[in-house]
DNA sequence: CATATAAGTTAGATTAATTTAATATATTTA
DNA sequence: TAAATATATTAAATTAATCTAACTTATATG
């Protein structure tokens, strides 16, 4: 019964709970344009959403997030957080990048992993490691990805 | 005309490139087994990947790799073994779970994730700090993960 | 308040991936 | 070589995710 919902629903869940967090509420049509797709497949999404206990969805009411809903949220959250944080100070990722890939893997590793490597942020900050321009110069020094 | 194909399908390809390896050729019922499924998915998938251009595929014969196809699956043992030494050496996760895991993030982080990923293998390598036990001792003294 | 516009939903298709059950093709072996 | 067995494919369903187009419900404003 435990079974992780899906990438895609996961991304449907986290647009909601931002706009509600911007706004009062979450609309399809806000919702659309945060997942740029289609007014329709917002629709289906939260039926599915719904189904899954995640969200309290009556047609044309505005949609909020079950208790299951927001405990899921916060650990996407935390999850979100702890990659974003190692692909911006440990792999020298820019600002953008880190974000638009952090969004992806935190649907897609393995919560173990990811516990793993927030683990290994803390390491590397209790040591002063965390961003430091080692790395970064090591980069530089590398002929660029040569494309074999 | 470049989309990447999708990950189950990349993981079929990879199946049949081991069981090709393995054994002269890849049968139908090997790759079932591999992939655990049944053979009719192995089928349909058998001509997905032909249309990709990434097997050469006749109904009842033994499939081969196409050009295109061997390209993909260097590319992919490149990505496996990067991810794999990273979450073994850096992240300390035993063998059989940084497998599982390897096998599946190398078809869902960026390449240029992967690319920078094995840099930084690289960079601690030449350091001598790849595979150095202060971060197991550094596990060891956190305690266990609580489950708020 | 009546209607135009915006927002939301439903219906019907499509694509990828999968399954079961039935059928077709190869291969073994008696 | 003919029958039994193993292997492979097809057909028909299912589920998730998506789209377009049509329809419905709200909202706003003249």
């Amino acid at each position: 019964m435990k079974k992780r919902v899906s990438l895609v629903l996961e991304s449907y869940l986290e647009a909601i709970a931002v706009l509600q967090e911007e706004h009062g509420a979450a609309g399809t049509a806000m919702i659309a344009d945060k997942m740029q797709c289609k007014r329709s497949s917002v629709t289906s999404a939260l039926r599915r959403l719904s189904e899954h206990g995640l969200i309290n969805y009556q047609p044309y009411k505005p949609v909020t997030l079950t208790e299951k809903g927001r405990a899921n949220i916060k650990k996407l959250d935390k999850y979100h957080a702890a990659i974003k944080k190692f692909l911006l100070n440990v792999l020298a990722f820019e600002e953008e990048y880190a974000e638009q890939e952090a969004c992806k893997l935190e649907h897609q590793m393995l919560p173990e992993t990811i516990e793993r490597l927030s683990l290994y942020n803390d390491f590397l900050e209790s040591r002063g490691f965390l961003e430091n321009d080692a790395f970064k110069l090591y980069i530089k020094g590398e002929p660029e990805e040569k494309k074999s």
